[in-house]
RNA sequence: GUCCCCAUCGUCUAGCCUGGUCCAGGACACCGGCCUUUCACGCCGGCAACACCGGUUCAAAUCCGGUUGGGGACGCCA
């Protein structure tokens, strides 16, 4: 088995191209075959070298791994081309000089009428050769039913009425998309095509295509699509729709590609796996027909999951970059390491993670006035100044700690969170953080003294 | 408009092929409770769906037909 991902590199790769990607790794990767990777880079005008970048980077981020060299389309237009005049010769394609224009006008007056707009196929018997201007079409059947057993959707079928005759080759001399997709599958030996739902009108004219080559088509498979939460396909204005834009979010690869996964796949009731366990699982079969709605929550459900999961010295590391951003200072690997145990319970992504930290690293905390109001009365003041006389040496265990607290409550006849929350907002400027005893151990004694004393000084100035 | 595809909780889905075990299971979100130095995490519990109509059958979420709704395609883009 091989399979391919073909993106053409027009934009960046995005949510829905993803997955198709991964549907693509799986597949191979489940039947031992391989998987290829095609830059589908023959429109000249909108294909870039930054969005080829982008898009392996993408695909290396999400660990993708592809077999092989990826191959360029737009170099093999010269093969592409004689594949072209090899059908005119054969009589299966024809040169046809008609203007973009009057076929333009053609197909909005179709469209008016309430009809289907398609080519009339005027140059079809006319016998005409090349000529400035002039393109190539395939010449296809006027009746007859095209269909194929999709590996997602099943049985699918045409009516050879419904296709007209579409272009091989364009008037400048460059191939078009779905000659040069069927003669590089082809060549490459694609045997199953797995791509998105918008190409199911594609199919039946490329099936037309492997015929006229005298090849077996490949098994082909369509995927549902991805919509936003209006249900319309997704797009950019229903956010982030870039798979780097993830990256920077501060989302890890293996919950994207996790919850790529479920979106259309399933297992049971499984809800985490990881891509080699998925390698192991895919199946078609367990694809879905129907679209569907891509839920932002519950990938931050996963990214959260794998927050708390991954090795915390692997969190330190992916955090680093967020906190940098953030112009905050690094601290030691163990400290790092510390407080990301106190965040990772408490984060949904890298970059809320590295917000979360702000207070660990700044060098006095920044004190939320309202919380300030409500908590350095001068009652709360008391207590601060209780703490600070009973931090002079601070507690070693987390145990100690809890003593120390439920004494003071006891003494100052108030529940123990009343006695703990003038402290907590002197220490992390904030009412709601990580354990107190956990704040202490990452901020060391001289740093608990200077922000009880700030904040004292805070009510008081 | 024409063609193609789709239709189970708000969302992702299991079940549908091989009708009864489904007054429909899991997950996210939401709501309540427990835990608790705050917030989270965790644990326990709750809310919530077979689009509609007809047919086949002793029996339909499951099979068939239609309706409605949604999506996609209709390029010398890919």
């Amino acid at each position: 088995m091989i399979t391919r991902f073909a993106p053409s590199p027009t934009g960046h790769l995005h949510i829905g191209g993803a997955r198709t990607a991964l549907f693509n790794y799986l597949l191979a990767k489940k039947e031992n075959g391989r998987f290829v990777l095609r830059i589908e880079d023959t429109d000249a005008l909108r294909s870039t070298e930054e969005y080829t970048q982008s898009i392996l980077n993408a695909m290396k981020w999400l660990g993708l791994s592809w077999d092989g060299e990826p191959i360029f389309q737009r170099a093999r237009s010269q093969f592409h081309r004689e594949k072209v005049l090899w059908l005119v010769e054969k009589g299966l394609a024809y040169w046809c000089h008609c203007k973009p224009e009057e076929i333009e006008i053609g197909r909005q007056k179709a469209l008016a009428e309430g009809g289907k707009p398609r080519y009339d196929g005027r140059c079809r018997e006319l016998g005409l050769g090349p000529a400035p201007g002039a393109a190539v079409r395939f010449k296809g059947p006027d009746f007859g039913q095209i269909g194929w057993t999709d590996l997602v959707k099943g049985p699918i079928a045409f009516d050879a009425s419904e296709l007209d005759d579409l272009v091989l080759l364009r008037s400048d001399d460059q191939p078009t998309y779905n000659l040069a997709v069927v003669v590089d599958d082809i060549d490459m030996g694609i045997t199953d095509v797995i791509r998105g739902d918008d190409h199911v009108n594609n199919t039946p004219r490329q099936i037309l295509l492997y015929r006229a080559f005298g090849a077996t088509p490949p098994n082909f498979g369509h995927l549902p699509m991805i919509l936003g939460a209006d249900k319309s396909r997704l797009s950019k204005r229903h956010g982030a729709t870039s798979v780097m834009a993830y990256h920077d979010l501060g989302y890890l690869p293996e919950a994207l590609v996790n919850y790529l996964a479920r979106l259309g796949w399933s297992h049971g009731d499984q809800e985490i796996f990881s891509l080699k366990e998925m390698e192991g699982l895919f199946s078609l079969k367990n694809v879905g027909k129907s679209a569907a709605v891509f839920n932002p929550e519950k990938l931050d459900w996963l990214n959260a999951h794998y927050l708390k999961s991954r090795e915390p010295s692997d969190v330190s590391n992916l955090l680093k970059p967020f906190l940098e951003k953030r112009a905050l200072a690094l601290p030691s690997p163990q400290i790092l390491e510390k407080i990301v145990l106190t965040l990772r319970e408490r984060s949904k992504t890298l970059d809320e993670m590295a917000a979360k930290a702000e207070f660990y690293l700044l060098d006095l905390p920044k004190i939320d006035p309202d919380s300030a109001k409500k908590l350095l009365t001068p009652q709360g003041l008391s207590i601060l100044a209780r703490w600070r006389e009973l931090l002079k040496s601070p507690p070693n265990d987390h145990g100690a700690f809890e003593n120390l607290l439920r004494n003071l409550a006891a003494e100052l006849a108030v529940k123990p969170g009343a006695a703990a929350q003038p402290l907590r907002l002197a220490l992390t400027g904030v009412t709601a953080s990580p354990g107190l005893y956990e704040v202490m151990d990452i901020l060391g004694p001289q740093a608990i003294q200077k922000r009880i004393d700030a904040a004292l000084a805070y009510a008081v100035g």
